[in-house]
DNA sequence: TGATTTCGAGAAAACGTATTCTTAAACTTA
DNA sequence: TAAGTTTAAGAATACGTTTTCTCGAAATCA
């Protein structure tokens, strides 16, 4: 059953192509008789046209890609990705949704890939492996950075970010307000420049109280951004002799494997550790202990970050590096001990 | 700054476009030293191939979409999309992510983008508004309808479903053998087959204790499946005179409004209200009420669902329709008390 | 060796569209 | 009315591929 083209329309309506084109796209005046018959030619034989081949015409496909490590780990990107497809779906665009699984391999076939498919646009969460590679490509195809930064030179593009950074600086303060002195940080990889960030403004606080910290900070673990490394690390924090009171949990999957870890050893919150964590979990609300966290606006984050994208497909990439970036609400529950008392 | 192209790599290695499109895809014969010449071209020009122009070509875009009414609205569907992205990816597909946002139109316009974009196959959990356009429809692309069936004649297409409908006629019975015989139901819209179906076995259950279900029971509440309509639901039922003791809930989204009304009315669970629900939440494990709830393997489904869109594609769709159903563990929480005790 | 087959690679057509180019007709103006 | 101008629509080209067709050369066989 082969699909009817705007040749058969074209016939069928006793016109030529171009002009079965020239109705299709209504950008260009038709005799009205001409065009009735065109439109009558089309509903009669279902034509619909074919944006492959507009595509290729137009050199523009009308797609663009989020490329992320997971967009299943958390409800935060899957939050992203719908407000981002919100907004492009506006324009007839449509989304591909990529995980690179923060493997270099995984995520340089992925861009290869989306390069040869022609999108016009690609939102990514950098695993950090292929910075070299994006920053070349982001002269040929318009790019959003998400939360992750590239400190390249000829990187072309823009970056969003909500400031977590500051989010941990002030639930750090918080924790040493309530007496804490012992607090334990785990991490996410540094040569991230999101972990990177929040490992600073960590350090800062605790600068605040004289305390210094480095990799060789007794109460200092880095892991993957993962269920299992969170889980693993208050393994080690928790089995300590002297183990710390509170913990900074830079990561919503990290916090999600601290909190299995806690309940399956009847460690409770916030008697036995306190903790705080600037990422937003899913149903935080519901959880049997309220935490500390922050929370951006997500929607309005993925809502602009589509528009940046969009910006910058519609005025070719020529444009300067812009850089946006969104202040998480802190929000206290009760996962914090004050010490003091 | 134009892309280099196949011409490009011809000229440079003074060969025809055909010999350089063979080398591309080594898929016939070419001399030894002429396919070192292409191959030096390509590489030292950075060429790489124009994936819409192939599809053009080849009638095939190497694209699948997945259209669903909220890809954010709970971890269950990231998790499908995510392991049918992974499944996919292995022969270089890629997955467009569209929300229908179970409204008439929007996946109206849906389908027929996706249909003029070329998509070689759709995984759609449909609203209901549309099956005779999607069954028309699925003669023309290969189709995969998750969890809510089109029963319509003409259809063509594989069903994938997991068995919530079971799962609720023995979470019912759970909360009968526990004593309750005032049990509430916060149904979907009926005239989904997802549903209906789960409505039809909490009847079947009732039935077991000689009570009559129908759209006329005491205690039977119609809404949407969103948070707003759970919420809505239990504060109907627990405002009544004689509320019930019990509740089924048929959806993750409504069983989190209903956590939230009961949070925030401090009625506790299940000391004041028991619960099942047929749906995994998010994190449940961590929540502050452990739910007896049901959970299918959403890796595996979604995997199979790949796997079914991708042979449909092989086989140019020339396949009797099938059916696959996954049946969910049933986990017992703490959200039911027996009133018997 | 001559006839036949195999093979490798270039030429050309095709995929479905948008758009430039061209031309004939319609319209304006003096 | 003649010359110039606008306009509408068809013809033709192009987008970047794949693949069929064609043909000459090499290889095989009698």
């Amino acid at each position: 059953m082969k699909n009817v083209t705007i040749k058969d329309i074209a016939r069928e309506a006793g016109v030529s192509v171009a002009t079965v084109s020239r109705v299709v796209n209504n950008n260009d005046t038709v005799a009205l008789d001409l065009r009735q018959r065109v439109l009558h030619a089309i509903e009669k034989n279902g034509y619909y046209p074919n944006l492959v081949a507009r595509g290729l015409k137009k050199d523009s496909t009308q797609t663009i890609a989020i490329l992320i490590a997971d967009s299943s780990s958390s409800e935060y990107f899957s939050h992203i990705i719908k407000s981002i497809e919100n907004v492009i779906c506006m324009d007839n665009y449509t989304l591909f949704v990529c995980n690179s699984l923060n493997e270099k391999d995984t995520e340089l076939n992925y861009l290869n890939l989306l390069a040869e498919k022609q999108v016009d646009g690609i939102i990514v969460n950098v695993s950090g492996f292929n910075n070299e590679f994006i920053a070349k490509l982001s002269n040929n195809i318009p790019m959003v950075l998400l939360h992750r930064r590239i400190s390249l030179p000829n990187f072309k593009g823009d970056f969003i970010d909500a400031d977590f950074g500051g989010s941990c600086y002030e639930l750090t303060m918080n924790l040493i307000e309530n007496g804490h002195r012992k607090i334990g940080l785990i991490s996410g990889p540094l040569f991230l420049s999101s972990a990177y960030d929040r490992y600073v403004n960590f350090k800062r606080a605790m600068k605040s109280i004289d305390v210094e910290v480095s990799s060789e900070y007794k109460y200092f673990y880095e892991g993957p951004f993962t269920t299992e490394s969170g889980y693993a690390a208050c393994e080690r924090f928790l089995t300590m002799e002297d183990p710390p009171t509170a913990l900074l949990i830079m990561h919503c999957d990290t916090t999600i494997g601290a909190l299995r870890y806690f309940r399956s050893h009847q460690i409770r919150v916030p008697e036995d550790i306190s903790f705080a964590s600037p990422c937003n979990i899913s149903l935080s609300d519901l959880l049997y202990v309220q935490p500390n966290y922050a929370m951006p606006d997500t929607w309005a984050l993925g809502k602009r970050a589509g528009e940046m994208i969009m910006d910058r497909i519609k005025c070719n990439n020529e444009m300067i590096n812009r850089e946006v970036c969104y202040i998480p609400t802190v929000i206290y529950g009760n996962s914090v001990k004050n010490i003091h008392l």
